[in-house]
DNA sequence: TTGTAAGCGTTATCAC
DNA sequence: GTGATAACGCTTACAA
């Protein structure tokens, strides 16, 4: 197969020279229509694309955008990466995906790797939003902007209010009636958690309940295997001082200690309450429908990339911490005889 | 903020040559040490980046791999997409991942601008793999796997035998006893869809069944929202017709009819047993864990990029049709008194 | 061991 | 309206 052709070929082949051709490409008004068409047919017929990376080169920035997520496995962030894909292409750029799974190290080389192809901007929700080669990739001039987690105020952020959300949770089960709660939920170097958990706190003070009846449940991570070992424990607690209700730090959790629930012969929510946290596609889709603390996930991954990409062009940005604000979605984990769907 | 650094930078800050530096990088061995010492340090003062634009312009070629996957919302696509991730990053490349969502348009779309970026190869769950545009990137050169469907031949493909997962299916539900039961799944347009419910009918008439018993429950789509519909459908048939069991064409479709049917009061799987096919970590996770049709997610994206990388590099290459075997995992939907998980 | 120079494909700035 | 030419940053012969 033969060497892909360049816009010296078309010239050739189009018997003009080659600054015509990118006139073509780049400005076909400033070309007279003759032969424009004939450089059009000569591409058509040689099969010509641009090279991508030749173009980068000259402008000295590529057409890419990128984003860095925590946790692969968490549906969660795929509608997060969904809706920054709509801004890009909006924008006429292409989305690198990327996965930390959580570890420094992962996301240490993928930003390394990012800076390598100089991508336009960095999407990212990290392990720690203070870490120190986060600072570095802001100092190189690469805008960046955190998702679902605040920065400090060094970066651009966008994010849902976390402790409101744990508020809007746990005050929606006090209204149910419950006065002993779990909040689930680890672990704690998980900043979205320790915000969760905080707000969860400070209504539950508000209300004048007993503070004995919040407890903290703690996990090793926010996965559905957690879930269901949380809700072992949960079963453990003599039935007097037994919380009536959990409020899950994410909607992994929740599923998990639904399913483990309901394999022990709970009934939901006569017996337990649960409340999530993201509202993923699954919480509505599971057997007793989940009541979750909305996030508005596209509109995040949007928001972010309308931001990424205003630092990137605008020479007057500022920094902004945009947030969002969640809302509760109650559904039939929580409110016995509701809709199912 | 200065221009980032170039190779010609370090070179004058080191005293040496442009040549010299590239050699530090690319030959170590080849330079004396106290020069390789001088230029890492002068990299290191100007925190020099490697330009990969310019690198691939040289090389002809970028370090990079996409994926395109055929439904961004369905979980199974990204595990299948972190084991092309896994096998990219062993080879040292990025990895692009473009969403078509099931539209021919938006899967040219994406497969234009890889073609730009000049990526060292495609994997691809084609929405048609005799669509011209595959053929139309073979043919400029450019390796290409199709996952998780059987290539007609023209590229290599990774996939399991979705014929033998269909069987494996219904056999398990026809072991169970079950002598009505609906195969759910649409539309026929999705090759996987028509092999599986080939498979199912294939299988029910070697077990000698009643064909009448073995009903097709076309849906729209692959998804929850058309599973909780079929469940709707299913519950409109007159009881001693009823299908007693359902083979769904993928777990989005199952956990929605599971849904649906619980929500009806239906015992799973006493009045209604479920199979669903994938496999994805939501279907143990399902109130009444999902019995599925079991693919070898991660390993299918994995074997898919180790043939995309050979066929790159190995000038003897040979397509190949790799197909995996189905694995069917029992659990309690299908198998009442079934450990929960 | 190190330096020099050509070239990858594109775009933009000039003359013509 | 069109053509020649330099430049982007890197790699790699080849020369010193």
């Amino acid at each position: 197969m033969a060497r892909t052709p360049s816009v010296k070929d078309v010239a050739a082949s189009a018997g003009v020279s080659l600054g015509t051709v990118s006139n073509v490409m780049n400005r076909p008004e400033v070309v007279s229509p003759a032969t424009r068409e004939r450089v059009e047919r000569a591409m058509a017929e040689l099969g010509f694309v641009r090279n991508e990376s030749a173009r980068q080169l000259r402008a000295g920035t590529s057409r890419t955008l990128a984003y860095v997520m925590l946790d692969g496995s968490n549906p969660f962030f795929h509608d997060v990466a969904q809706g920054i894909e709509l801004a890009a292409e909006d924008a006429d750029l292409s989305l690198f995906i990327c996965n930390s799974n959580g570890r420094a190290d992962r996301e240490a080389v993928h930003l390394d790797r990012l800076v390598q192809q100089r991508v336009q901007g960095v999407l990212i929700t990290p392990v720690d939003p203070e870490a120190a080669h986060l600072a570095e990739i802001g100092r190189r001039g690469i805008p960046i902007v955190i998702v679902d987690r605040v920065g400090a105020g060094a970066f651009c952020s966008v994010a849902v209010d976390d402790v409101l959300g744990g508020r809007i949770a746990v005050e929606h089960l006090a209204e149910q009636g419950h006065t002993r709660v779990a909040v689930v939920g680890g672990p704690e170097s998980i900043g979205q958690v320790r915000e969760r958990l905080q707000g969860a706190r400070e209504i539950w003070a508000e209300l004048g309940l007993d503070p004995e009846g919040l407890t903290h449940l703690p996990t090793a991570a926010l996965t559905v295997a957690e879930g269901r070992s949380a809700g072992e424990r949960l079963a453990g607690i003599p039935a007097r001082r037994r919380p009536t209700a959990a409020f899950c730090a994410n909607d992994l959790l929740a599923l998990g200690l639904l399913q483990q629930s309901i394999g022990a012969g709970l009934r939901i929510p006569q017996d337990l309450a649960i409340v999530g946290f993201d509202d993923i596609d699954f919480a509505a889709a599971a057997a007793v429908p989940l009541t979750s603390v909305r996030q508005p996930r596209q509109e995040l991954g949007r928001a972010a990339a309308q931001l990424v990409l205003d630092e990137a062009s605008n020479p007057r940005h500022e920094h902004q911490q945009l947030s969002f604000v969640p809302e509760l979605v109650a559904r039939a984990s929580t409110v016995a005889r509701h809709r199912a769907y």
